[in-house]
DNA sequence: TGTTAGCACTCACTCGAAGCGAGTGCTAAT
DNA sequence: ATTAGCACTCGCTTCGAGTGAGTGCTAACA
């Protein structure tokens, strides 16, 4: 017994309605809600088969069928093939980044709080990080008499400052002097060739060590520190869907979203697809045996790739949620400089 | 009938049973368990009396006494008196900052973080924000050929920085000039003040006037932006709480913290104390109905102040939390530069 | 007069039985 | 191959009895 044309079609139905109602469907619902054209008891037939076949779960004998990981997957991958992700929600996303942000983490941030509500479920956005970023300018700023700020502008547009403190007294022109020397020498270099290099340059300048050192160690931090800035919108959202009316699951999926690195290491892990999901036991997080995970990259000007997420339970508006993230991603895409190579196209 | 000394005893013993058990307690348990040498029945009528004086609320009338918000108060005024807030939490406190931190912000969610894992409630940390901070330093830094990065360094430590983006070209030693132009003229003002001069230093400056306008939006919109950063731990803590099984009130709750606007507001609001405690209805969050939030706060080198809060049931061990928010304030204090007043007393 | 023992009473909570009903699987008819 | 019919299953809800913690009151006691 194989997979068919109809057998294909009721599961589908059946994935539909668990998607809506969260409850075990039974098969007089398939016949009356979903007209096709058969009886309670054929589909009954089918749903018998379609269970030995592995797509559906029986929670108990007089219960109705609830579609099983795998089910999903089919779904999903159909959903993914055929390509139709309507983009009905495209204006509202567009609506929404009107006035344009400057800082990226206020972006990431208001599109995790964006594709949170328009999906109800929890969304996730990281940063761009694909290949090593490239110094592009490193500027040191007094702060006060012992104190300077290290801003160092990369490629990816993200910049990261420190405070570096150091015993003798600093003065804004030599500042100046040290960022120019600086940027001469490490632009284009990655911040792990720029560690590397410090050494030689510390020699090379006889003055302020001290400050360069503390430099050394800035950048050797921010090149371990992989998780710059997780945005999440939503948290609560999932409090909602009846899956977690579990208080036990509940607290920790919360604590999982707590702990941004790890949340980071789960949602950034991308394969090679513009779209990933992952269903139930996929996504190899026990605390999310029964979420599913829908990821999509950005890209920025400089091909480095960002990542935007949906956490939801199993059962979740897949189609939907396909179609939002591909708007969203687009619009970040957008939004984080690929405009150059619009441009290129016209 | 007043309250006398032994009345007293008695709801102090009653709060602290059910601090822990979070079950309404009952005469017989407050004779055995904590020795007063007086039978159930006596306390009995005491809790009777409690009771009429607004004291302890009766659940049912077969169930036994719960505190009343009027009764933490009472205890929580008693503790604040006697000051016995004992701190022998400080080494816990004080050996998670060993490694001191550089970045403000690390260092609130870091705070954060500690605070809401040592006293197991959930914890807010609000940047300091006194008088309004003054600048120091303003730099401009060439991002790429068409942006500049503007890093406003004021005396709160606090940096911001936002992207300008121009249509003519950018070179870093014009970019030089103008900032020191710009920190000669502004440094020692506030943002506002800064903003009401912009106009003047265009005029005066002739060039680069996109540039100089761009940079009045930020100050502006850096100005108005009045929540910079609100660090939040233990969001899930909260969901360990029985008082939070029902879902519909967690939900309510993480909500609630989601929206940062609105949360600096409920912390931020200080009264003249070193801590203040609300208590239920006192929080004037209807979210909050049955929590109490402690705040405290902490001081900056320059004398401004940041507030640290923790919220939780408002049967939270309120002697404990003030014992750790205390030495944690105090931390915070240190950490931030209050160390040249230290200085200045050895 | 304050304290205590005793007792009747209340009422949330637990547990099990009964009933319900959605849903299935099987069989026989179409 | 499809469908109508029917017996059967079993989770959920409802209901009532039983349980026990806790109270309030009264009367006795020191």
């Amino acid at each position: 017994m194989a997979m068919d044309e109809r057998k294909f079609r009721i599961l589908q139905a059946i994935i539909d309605d668990y998607i809506l109602t969260a409850v075990p469907v039974g098969s007089r619902t398939i016949s009356k809600k979903y007209d096709m054209g058969l009886s309670s008891a054929t589909i009954r037939n089918e749903m018998s088969d379609l269970e030995e076949l592995g797509y559906l779960d029986q929670p108990h004998v007089s219960a109705g069928r609830v579609p099983s990981a795998k089910a999903y997957r089919l779904y999903v991958d159909q959903l993914l093939q055929t390509g139709r992700l309507r983009t009905d929600s495209e204006m509202a996303v567009r609506s929404h980044f009107l006035g344009r942000m400057r800082q990226m983490e206020d972006v990431m941030d208001h599109a995790a709080q964006v594709l949170s509500s328009l999906t109800n479920y929890t969304a996730v956005v990281l940063p761009p990080t694909g290949t090593q970023p490239r110094i592009r300018n490193i500027q040191l700023v007094s702060v006060d008499d012992n104190a300077a700020l290290a801003v160092i502008v990369t490629d990816a547009g993200v910049v990261r400052d420190a405070v570096i403190r150091v015993s003798e007294e600093l003065d804004q022109d030599a500042l100046y002097s040290v960022s120019r020397t600086l940027t001469g020498e490490l632009a284009g270099k990655t911040l792990a060739e720029a560690v590397e290099r410090m050494p030689e340059i510390i020699r090379g300048m006889q003055t302020q060590a001290e400050l360069l050192e503390g430099l050394g160690d800035v950048m050797t931090s921010r090149q371990q520190k992989n998780h710059p800035h997780v945005a999440i919108g939503g948290t609560s959202n999932m409090l909602s869907y009846p899956e977690y009316s579990d208080m036990e699951k509940a607290r920790s999926f919360l604590s999982l979203m707590e702990t941004r690195d790890r949340l980071a290491d789960i949602i950034g892990q991308k394969g090679e697809m513009a779209f990933t999901v992952r269903i139930g036991p996929e996504t190899g997080v026990p605390e999310m045996s029964d979420c599913s995970i829908v990821t999509a990259t950005y890209t920025t000007g400089n091909g480095q790739q960002g990542t935007i997420g949906v956490i939801g339970p199993t059962r979740m508006q897949y189609s939907r949620v396909l179609a939002i993230m591909n708007t969203m991603g687009r619009q970040l895409s957008e939004l984080f400089g690929t405009e150059d190579d619009t441009r290129r196209l016209e």
